[in-house]
DNA sequence: TCTATTAAGGATATCAAATATCCGTAATAA
DNA sequence: TTATTACGGATATTTGATATCCTTAATAGA
């Protein structure tokens, strides 16, 4: 079980948005050079990102995209799940015949309306993985980025995306 | 992103396992017929769990499957990382060039040693989710069942796996 | 001893999803 | 008018999950 590498690529550029001055924007084509990925399949990641209302993109030259709120309202969990989507990672199949553990798909089939209890115990933990998740967010990661990571680095990247802007 | 069905299976037959009186045992072919699956392919996943120490084969006639240790002392986290592996859902590839980030994987190439923040987060994630899942054993599983499936449901899968041992 | 049964595991086939590429359309800044 | 860009449909490629087949060795019971 492995998260896709657009959940990666996707946090990362969004890293990058939150760090560019207002009414600032950048193309696909620099966000993929930037992290070298393939360019097309970058663009699906980010229009998942658009259409969950998290960046939004400009058209034309000197378009691209930027942050649609405050990176202080842009959580983990909203950039993963914009990506990956919402279904838990565990998926309870209406197993058969005799299991005293019914699925919760389809209570009438299963002639009972209780939650299979093992399917309880994954989709809780599925849960809290979400809300640690969703307990970080853009603003949060760039102070954590300002501790942890070595100036020249950040100056590198800052003046990167300053030649592009 | 999504758990291969083989961990639904192993959690199942594991509460099967978990009812079952001392010194008796279920070979995989009840197994598979009691959930209706492949034989062959649960065959696997029993084949892990008996490599993670979770459950015990013994051969011949009569033979079959039994938990390895008190229910008690197998957690959902046991199973699932006896069939899903070890490994986070979320992996840090090196991500290139100017990107601040950098990855943990091989500090020597990236010339710093801290863990990229992102990934801290997201593995942060990954261990609120694995803790949650050591938080509940088998033993609490079967508590669960009782108190929440009908008692029709319980006798009837008592009765098969009486039939059977 | 003989036979049926079983776990274990190697090899291989099948299928679904992730990954990646290509192309057309419409909008827009210069 | 032109170059640039997001957006989205269609399709190819690759990878991993799913499934099947077969052999081997152990063991209980006749």
């Amino acid at each position: 079980m492995q998260l896709k590498n657009q959940v990666e690529w996707a946090l990362h550029c969004c890293a990058i948005l939150a760090g560019l001055g207002p009414d600032r924007h950048l193309p696909t084509k620099d966000l993929a050079e930037l992290h070298g990925v393939p360019k097309e399949y970058l663009s699906k990641a980010l229009q998942a990102l658009s259409q969950a209302g998290i960046v939004e993109g400009t058209l034309g030259p000197s378009g691209g995209y930027r942050l649609a709120r405050p990176a202080g309202a842009i959580t983990f969990l909203n950039i993963v799940e914009a990506v990956e989507g919402r279904q838990s990672s565990f998926v309870c199949t209406e197993i058969r015949k005799n299991n005293p553990c019914r699925g919760s798909m389809s209570p009438a089939a299963a002639g009972d309306s209780r939650p299979c209890a093992i399917a309880r115990v994954m989709w809780e933990a599925d849960r809290a993985w979400r809300a640690s998740l969703d307990g970080v967010t853009l603003a949060e990661l760039a102070k954590t980025l300002e501790k942890t990571v070595p100036a020249p680095l950040l100056k590198k990247t800052a003046a990167w995306v300053e030649a592009r802007t």
